[in-house]
DNA sequence: TGTACATCAGTGAACGCGCGTTCACTGATGTAC
DNA sequence: TGTACATCAGTGAACGCGCGTTCACTGATGTAC
C-alpha cells in the first residue's frame, strides 16, 4: 500500500477544508471542483480518487464543520467558542463554570460581533449557507440539521426555566436571521442597526444583562 | 411603431414574473435564460431585446417583488398581506383598525403560516433569496433592502413604546431566521417546531397575545 | 541492507454538455399615402 | 378603405466557454525477497 492511509485522510481533509471555505464565500453552484482542488493545492482529475462526484462533496463540506478533526485556521477565530467543538469539554463544566458568563451567552455575544460578520469563510454554516441548503438535497438538509441540533442543545443547557427548548430555538433563529438579513443589505449602518438589535433582542431571551456590541 | 409598447412592458413583466418565480425556487444561479423565458412562454433569443444580460435580470427580478404592476398569482395567497403593495392603503388606516389585529400583527402570522413555510415560489423574498443575495452585487442588494425597509417600517408602525424600531428590526430577523432555517431541516417535526417558535416570540415581542399556528 | 515490484494518489489532456450570448431572419403591427 | 412600407419583438441556429467527468499515464512509496 503505497501513501499511506494517512496520506489519503489528510489529502482529503484538505479538499473538505477547501470546499468549505469556499462554498461558505460563494455557494455552492458558483464554486468548481477546478477551484477548490486548486486551494487545496491540487488538480482538478484527483478529485475523484475522493469523492464520486460534486454532489457528495455537498454533503460531506457541511458535516465538515462538525467534525473533530476539523480545520486549524479558525480554532482562534475571536467569535468561535467552537459551538459544535467543544461537547468533549462536558466533564469539566461543574468546576466554576457558574461564577462567569454562561457558555450560551458567550456564543451569542461571539455570534453578533463584527469579526463573525466579516468572516465570510469561516462564519458559522448556518449562516453562509442557509438558502442553499434549503433548495439541497435531503443529505446536506440532514448534515445541517445536525450542525443545528448541536447549537440548540448548547444554548437550551444554559437556559433557566421556562420554556427552554422554545427559546433555544428562537435564540437560533434570531441569530441565524440576524445575521443573514444583515449580510444581504447594501447599507453599512443599516446592517449594523440588525445585528444590534438581534443582540438585544437575544440577551433579552437569554434572560442576560445588557452590553454594547463591537 | 409596431408592437405596442404596452405590449413590450407586458411582456417584460412576464419575464420579471416568471424569473422572480424561479430565482425562488432555485436561486440565481441554477435557473438559466432558457428556463426563464420558456415559463415566460416565450424563447430564449428574445430576452435580449428587454435585458442587457443576465445580472441585470438579478436586481430587476428582486425590485419586482415591489412592484405596483405586480403579479396576479400570490395576490389571492392566504399568507399575503401584501405589505409591500399595501402602502396606498394608508388613508384608509384611522378608520376602525384600532378594533381589528394591526396589521402587523396579521403579517407575523401570515409569515409564519405552513402555505408561506410551503409556497417556494412565491414566498417573500427576503427568505429564497437570503444567502444568494448576501453573495450578489450591490444593485441586488440595495433591491433587498428596499423590501427589508419596506416591511420594518410596516412592522414597525403598529408597535407601541419603547423601543419600537429596535423591535421592528429584531422581528424581521426572528421572522427570516426561523423560516430559513425551517426550510433547511430535513426534519418536519423540527421544522414546525422552529416555525412555532419563532413565531410565539415574535407574538412576544410585538406585545400581543399568543395564539395558536397552522 | 539493497533491489524489483505492485499499488494507487495525483496529473493533465480530452470529451461532451449546457449555458450565456450573438445574429441573420421572420412576421406581426402601426403609419403614410 | 386599401396597399406599400418601416419597425422591431420574437425566433432559432450557431458560437465559444467553462464546467463536471473520464482516462491513460506518472511517480512516490510501501512490501517482498
Amino acid at each position: 500500500m503505497p501513501y499511506s492511509a494517512e496520506h489519503k485522510r489528510d489529502t482529503r481533509h484538505r479538499i473538505l477544508e477547501s470546499a468549505r471555505r469556499l462554498f461558505n464565500r460563494k455557494g455552492f453552484s458558483e464554486v468548481s471542483i477546478g477551484e477548490i482542488m486548486e486551494s487545496a493545492g491540487l488538480t482538478h482529475g484527483g478529485f475523484y480518487r475522493h469523492f464520486t462526484g460534486k454532489d457528495e462533496l455537498y454533503a460531506a463540506a457541511v458535516e465538515w464543520f462538525l467534525c473533530k478533526e476539523a480545520p486549524k485556521p479558525w480554532q482562534n477565530k475571536p467569535w468561535q467558542s467552537k459551538p459544535w467543538q467543544s461537547k468533549p469539554r462536558q466533564p469539566r463544566r461543574n468546576v466554576s463554570a457558574a461564577s462567569r458568563k454562561p457558555r450560551a451567552r458567550r456564543i451569542v455575544d461571539a455570534y453578533f460581533s463584527r469579526d463573525h460578520f466579516d468572516d465570510r469563510e469561516s462564519c458559522c454554516p448556518l449562516i453562509g449557507l442557509a438558502s442553499d441548503v434549503a433548495r439541497g438535497s435531503d443529505a446536506v438538509k440532514a448534515a445541517y440539521r445536525e450542525v443545528l441540533e448541536v447549537l440548540v442543545q448548547l444554548l437550551q443547557a444554559d437556559l433557566d426555566e421556562p420554556r427552554t427548548r422554545e427559546r433555544a430555538l428562537a435564540l437560533v433563529a434570531l441569530c441565524v436571521g440576524g445575521m443573514v438579513v444583515a449580510r444581504s443589505v447594501d447599507d453599512h449602518a443599516l446592517a449594523d442597526d440588525l445585528r444590534r438589535a438581534a443582540h438585544q433582542h437575544a440577551l433579552r431571551t437569554g434572560g442576560w444583562s445588557s452590553s454594547r456590541l463591537r
